[in-house]
DNA sequence: CTCAGGTGGATAGTGCAAGTATCCAAAAGC
DNA sequence: GCTTTTGGATACTTGCACTATCCACCTGAG
């Protein structure tokens, strides 16, 4: 196919698929003449794969374009580039605050060792719990303590299930997997809080 | 105090700080003379708010604006206004995606009915959900179906733990709690996720 | 064969959001 | 008295994500 039919089955604009071309976020097609290419099924997952991370994951271009690119590396082996992956679309997704303060690195240190969980000091996640604490603490609410438990056990299930899914997975398609399951999970937990709290507050008033 | 220690105060520049008050985003100072005004407490809290929902829950200016002048709207009564600041909080937070398929809505529906939830058709969350599902499906991925309940789960536990924090909290001050708790909660939601999933990928990985 | 219309690629322009910068006359503070 | 700071208005800047325009070159219906 051609652009324009990579356009109307993904409903990106031309100009847009071009400006993905041009900064790198899609493959150029397979050339047939000098000016003219095809375009096939794989064109057509990966600008889906662009949306998905920009209007869902709210990547910035310059992002998505990064995390593509690893995912897609030849030499991605087992666990160790998927790893990498994995904190890159971490760290595209969270909020960049500045430096968190050491109290708050410290209750995160505390988490994490009580948990037990093996986390390394380099997963972005780490900074960006202590830099959301450090907000907490700013505005004064105390109570976030209590529920801070609450919030790491949910996370835990919802992490062991989650890789979980990952088991009989084809080591080509797994990058792609944790991408999609980071970004469209965490759209997805957000909605599912959206409605539980909804109908949570309901019940409460009876 | 004047504009210059607002600013040192809670970190934010000066000239950011008139560009709130120009938009409505922070209260005017009372004024003590032709060209002077003075700020307190509560000014400082208020910009730390609007540098809340703006750095760590994503919202825009303008959407910073409608949900901190609903939360601070003088007749919000009871239930019915919290509703409607929550909704607005989610509203600007999820991603904003075009018109969800037939089948993706009443998947949606049916996960509510199904779980016996009570959420009014208006809540925003449920184009939110129903928008997502049709991104995994247009990514061709079949294994959420599982996941999602898992989601749901989880989604559900928390925010009855987070609806109970509700409980024994002064009328005036539940509007920012629920703020707050949407966004900081969200990302500490997802920075716990971030460890967790590593925490669990290691693990099975012996 | 013809010719309207799509194509790849380059370069330039747009629109918006979120600040920054500048200016001014009038306090403030030492 | 004299340097800073202030409130307020207006103008400017930056960055991002597209759009628009051009042009020579293909493609495919008639």
């Amino acid at each position: 196919m051609r652009i324009g039919e990579l356009s109307r089955r993904t409903g990106v604009p031309v100009p847009t698929i071009k400006y993905y071309l041009r900064e790198g976020l899609v493959p150029h097609g397979e050339r047939t003449s000098p000016n003219q290419a095809r375009y096939d099924e794989a064109h057509v997952h990966r600008v889906r794969l662009v949306r998905a991370l920009t209007e869902v994951g709210g990547l910035s271009i310059a992002a998505a374009r990064d995390v593509l690119a690893l995912m897609h590396e030849p030499g991605r082996g087992r666990l160790g580039s998927i790893g990498k992956v994995h904190f890159a679309v971490q760290a595209a997704r969270q909020p960049h605050t500045d430096e968190p303060s050491e109290s708050s690195v410290a209750r995160t240190n505390d988490l994490i060792e009580q948990r037990g969980w093996h986390v390394r000091p380099t997963n972005p996640a780490r900074a960006a719990l202590a830099g959301v604490l450090d907000y907490f603490t700013r505005l004064g609410q105390p109570d976030v303590l209590g529920l801070l438990d609450d919030y790491a056990d949910a996370a835990e299930k919802l992490a062991v299930a989650e890789i979980d899914t990952l088991g009989g997975r084809d080591v080509d398609h797994m990058a792609e997997h944790v991408v999609m399951m980071t970004v469209l999970g965490g759209a997805l937990l957000n909605a599912l809080r959206g409605l539980a709290q909804e109908s949570a507050a309901s019940a409460k008033m009876t």
